[in-house]
DNA sequence: GTGAAAGCGCTAACAT
DNA sequence: ATGTTAGCGCTTTCAC
């Protein structure tokens, strides 16, 4: 591999200057310029990244962790979050913690370790809140994405969940369900317990109104890796019983798009009609239409505004580090209904 | 943050000495190591990589191209990659080429200029054979990974698509389903070109069976980012087709489980019930069974072999250079049938 | 077994 | 505008 002490021989100039060039730093004599940049061609030079960090203090680097790469909704947000730091010239090492709270710590570490110049996490729970309030008092800037830690000065960029589900009922209190059953996940994060938080406040505030919760089995700890399975097992699973029970509201929110699905699965196979004999709506839309046989309704929540913003707060950190907790770095993005075929 | 000067100091002994410690090199009293070990302790010491790749001209990264973050396929190679590399103290750098092969160049020479140890890279098609051909002659150890290029002395690891292709007429045939038609995809890759292959190899062979191969329109070669969605409504459609004129086969074979999943929302809406009227068969099985409404019989992959061996290949390579195109590194994993409720 | 010192490739400060 | 040089933090000889 040549180095910029080989530019400077081929070129006949000083390494200062073939450094000056690779930098486009100011004063450099076009004609030196187009002999430094004659002899990279020639010797197909790449920079030292490892001497140029050395001396920068950075990596170009940037660490994203996720609960699970295998459930579609953390892919997309990577793919935003990699495209975006491609404009930045940086570089993201992806890292899942297999919702595993140790892993998540271990993760990090070894992003820390590696010398990262930011840290993007989405929380697999809130199991290390202690961990992740010792983290912010470290100089590598952290963003939660996806998931926030209450009463943590962190950064954060979510979903605003607990509007979403107050506009979820209203949608379909307005097509006049008058009945709606929320089929809630076992709360395992922020998102969940905000999108049940606004439920029952928007219940607090219209104690008339037909609103019922209804909560799945729990996930056991132990096998979170399978939560999209589970979840989705367990919209089926409910579905099934309401429907033997004759419970059935009007309408039914699900929490997430995966209890929807499985909730749309148990409907079929009792010739339940979508919505004519009940109204499905789910939240953060998930699969493509063409995968499914009827077209769900549901939140989007426009993922790629929320990587982008995520990445948008990490650069402002990376480069600003005393603004670390400017509230300004909390930021709550809102979903967009998608009318699909089943409301 | 310390470095092994602070360390030095705290400790009262060498540098060179710290550097035994921290590299578990022979010949270190247990009583240096010892209080070496306590520095490292009280400081919360962390080896700065830049400097340590610097000498040993290692990034202890490995970077990962793939087509498509978005597809689940790949997600689930990326994970086991990931998986694996953490055991060899690595870390995986991700990146997409959005099935542009610009856009592959641009991300491997980025890698390149990160000073990756090794690619494995997943080809969006084999447009760029001429660029990996010239990767091949260069230090850093590249893997091809589910598809791979014909004719390249390039490491792959790749499912065994001929012989899964032949399996799976021979399954649907020995059901006793008199009649098959193969449903393919417009051809992209080698692992489709592969199937194809095994097919008409098959049936070269077995000049009276009745097996008739179905061919959807190609994707448009500008927008390979919705080829997931663009093969579900293919297979959709095809179906549709040969429903309408009465040309469905007793049994389907499809060439992955997109077109095969969009060829069932087809028979759904008509009423075509599976297997009575038509069996379905699909390969490169991708959705969990809780989500969709009839489990679809599909060939496993064995995403977590592929991977796994593209990480030993590559980790190989990287320890001995000289290997570089032996023929042990040519990979083709068998995939395994999964008997669903569709045969 | 340990310490001293060279040097990896680069940037930045300084001298010219 | 260009050249010279110190030094980033580490590993690795090579004396001792």
């Amino acid at each position: 591999m040549p180095t910029i002490k080989d530019l400077a021989r081929i070129a006949g100039v000083s390494i200062g200057t073939v450094s000056n060039v690779i930098n486009n730093k100011s004063s450099v004599t076009e004609e030196s310029r187009r002999k430094v940049e004659e002899a990279i061609r020639l010797t197909d030079y790449k920079v030292n990244l490892h001497a140029r960090g050395m001396i920068l203090k950075k990596s170009f680097n940037i660490g994203l962790v996720v609960p699970s790469i295998l459930d579609p909704f953390f892919p997309k947000l990577a793919d935003v979050i990699e495209q975006e730091c491609e404009k930045l010239d940086m570089n993201v090492i992806l890292s899942s913690s297999n919702y595993s709270p140790d892993r998540e710590i271990d993760k990090i570490e070894q992003m820390l370790a590696k010398n990262v110049d930011g840290i993007i996490l989405i929380p697999e729970s809130d199991r290390n809140r202690s961990y992740v309030a010792g983290l912010l008092e470290k100089e590598t800037p952290l963003v939660l994405l996806a998931r926030r830690y209450n009463d943590l000065r962190a950064p954060y960029v979510v979903a605003d969940n607990r509007k979403t589900a107050e506009d979820g009922i209203n949608y379909l209190l307005g097509k006049g369900y008058d009945s709606i059953g929320f089929l809630v996940s076992p709360l395992m994060n922020t998102a969940d317990e905000d999108r049940l938080a606004g439920i029952q406040n928007w219940k607090n505030n219209h104690s008339e109104a037909a609103v019922s919760i209804h909560y799945c089995a729990p996930l056991p700890v132990h096998d979170r890796k399978h939560s999209m399975e589970h979840q989705l097992s367990q919209g089926y699973e409910k579905g099934l019983e309401l429907i033997r029970d004759q419970r059935l509201p009007r309408a039914v929110f699900a929490n997430n798009d995966y209890i929807a699905l499985g909730f749309m699965k148990a409907c079929t196979e009792s010739s339940i009609r979508l919505p004519d004999d009940v109204a499905l709506l789910g939240v953060s839309r998930q699969f493509p239409k063409e995968l499914l046989s009827t077209e769900l309704s549901s939140f989007d929540p426009h993922s790629e505004i929320m990587g982008s913003e995520a990445v948008r707060i990490l650069k402002e950190l990376m480069d600003h580090p005393e603004r670390g907790d400017e509230s300004t770095h909390h930021i709550e993005i809102g979903m967009s209904l998608i009318e699909g075929m089943t409301t």
